[in-house]
RNA sequence: GGGGGAGUGUCCCGAGCGGCAAAGGGGGCGGACUGUAAAUCCGCUGGCUAUGCCUUCGUAGGUUCGAGUCCUACCUCCCCCA
């Protein structure tokens, strides 16, 4: 590891966060020596940030701990452009109100990692839109376009995957690095930010900022990047057994999200310890130790509650830990597995199996796909395997509890409740 | 403007002499083995009121008993020439 002066960088370093630094010499002094601005862009692509974002907001969270102002930029006018960088193909357009609605809803999340206000090193959050929006074509092009190069910018990887095969890369996405760069020189001259970080596919997009900053006369800028987040077995981060990681707990509930990071692999552990908890070095350091052969699960449940904490807060965070316990550990059920409401009378008239999964649920996506997994023995009622795909739920099939437990495979649960 | 090529299962990549619900991968899901891990092996991976019916190969027509496959027009993309 390399030896920073400034906590900041020490301390990404450290826990894993840095892939590429524009200068390290520099930005490390400049750390050392005053309250520095950084900050980091967001697409507004969903109505919530994944699993894999949470790595940005780790490192602003960072930021702020070691005495810096961190800024988190929504991408209300990039947004409406998209990124093309490293994209097979182009992504669908989406309409201002979808891009608002967007931003409103990711923003939920930030205030559990970032304080936000007015203070020296409160954090900001800030909309390119507010600058973006407005700006005159022709003007925009003297000003700023003519210090790009299009022989440069076609030559970086972020858009040679799309050109090289032979897909088409309109003028419009082409136009979104010279937009992120802009925001970069905007930010530097609006609120002294000195430093944009992002995932290594975002290098190229930063560096142009940087360049753009010469030109343009900002004070000198900075890029860091953290690594692509993979599973060690390759996997992309963020994709849970039903869809993407959200982070939003209307989209993801604290149990799901708990699920998620308890089945890390063995080789990520110690990894994203460092990565997603704030948990001291020195305790990461021991329990990576204690975490030999079977033992490694009691640390894996630490991980996830750690992370989940962050989120959803302790309370939340250690009722997911429970339920899970009580779910895999007693084989029983927890009041608070997902469930699913159904009308008394309907249960009293008789639902079938393939009906029950399929459409009450949805742990399966249709009739077929229910009958499929019957066939392979992947449903279970009440933890008996389904063998009749003509089988019918009624009251009799509640338990002391009053439900109806459903599961696929081992792991998803959802609980059926008359009302 | 002229010439040549391409678009396949709504996750992706990709084969496809006129009989095709369409080869093969990857990914995903399930099963076995385990530790709610990885690796490995096996099964599945259009929909439905299901020995049948419906919808799928860029879009719309046409030829044919029958079209992903042949013809026409259009859309989109790539390459070459102007």
């Amino acid at each position: 590891m390399s030896s920073f002066k400034s906590d900041f960088l020490r301390t990404l370093s450290e826990r894993g966060f840095i892939h590429q630094i524009s200068d390290e010499q520099g930005l490390d002094a400049l750390f050392a020596k005053e309250t520095v601005t950084a900050y980091i862009g967001f697409d507004p692509t969903a109505p919530s940030l994944h699993a894999g974002g949470l790595i940005q907001i780790m490192m602003l969270h960072w930021l702020q701990k070691t005495g810096h102002r961190a800024v988190s930029l929504m991408g209300g006018g990039t947004g409406m452009v998209g990124d093309p960088s490293f994209k097979d193909d182009a992504r669908q357009l989406m309409t201002v109100e979808t891009i608002e609605a967007n931003i409103a809803s990711i923003k939920r999340v930030f205030s559990n990692y970032l304080t936000y206000g007015e203070g020296p090193t409160d954090a900001r959050m800030i909309n390119n839109a507010d600058w973006l929006r407005e700006l005159n074509y022709l003007e925009f092009l003297r000003d700023v376009g003519r210090h790009f190069s299009v022989n440069r910018m076609l030559s970086f990887d972020s858009v040679k995957t799309r050109l090289d095969r032979e897909q088409s890369l309109s003028f419009l996405e082409f136009n979104y690095m010279i937009l992120q760069a802009y925001d970069f020189v905007e930010l530097a001259k609006r609120y002294d930010v000195r430093l944009q970080m992002g995932g290594s596919d975002q290098w190229g997009n930063i560096v142009n900022g940087i360049d753009l900053g010469h030109r343009m006369g900002t004070k000198q800028l900075y890029a860091l990047t953290s690594p692509l987040l993979t599973t060690a077995s390759g996997a992309k981060m963020g994709k849970s057994v039903n869809g993407a990681v959200w982070l939003n707990a209307d989209m993801l509930g604290p149990y799901e999200f708990w699920q998620y990071w308890r089945n890390t692999e063995d080789a990520d552990v110690e990894r994203f310890l460092k990565l997603y908890t704030t948990l001291p070095m020195d305790e990461i350091a021991r329990l990576a130790q204690e975490a030999k052969g079977s033992a490694i699960n009691e640390v894996k449940k630490l991980l996830a509650t750690e992370i989940t904490a962050l989120l959803h807060g302790r309370a939340a965070a250690e009722a997911a830990a429970e339920t899970a316990r009580k779910t895999f550990e007693e084989g029983g059920i927890a009041a608070d597995l997902p469930t699913v409401e159904v009308p008394a009378a309907e249960l009293a008239g008789g639902i079938g199996v393939l009906a029950a999964f399929a459409e009450k649920t949805g742990l399966v996506a249709s009739n077929g796909e229910a009958r499929r997994q019957v066939k392979g023995g992947g449903l279970k009622v009440n933890d008996a395997t389904v063998t009749d795909d003509k089988a019918v739920l009624s009251e009799r099939d509640l338990t002391p509890e009053g439900v109806i437990k459903l599961s696929l495979g081992k792991k998803k649960h959802v609980l059926l409740k008359p009302v």
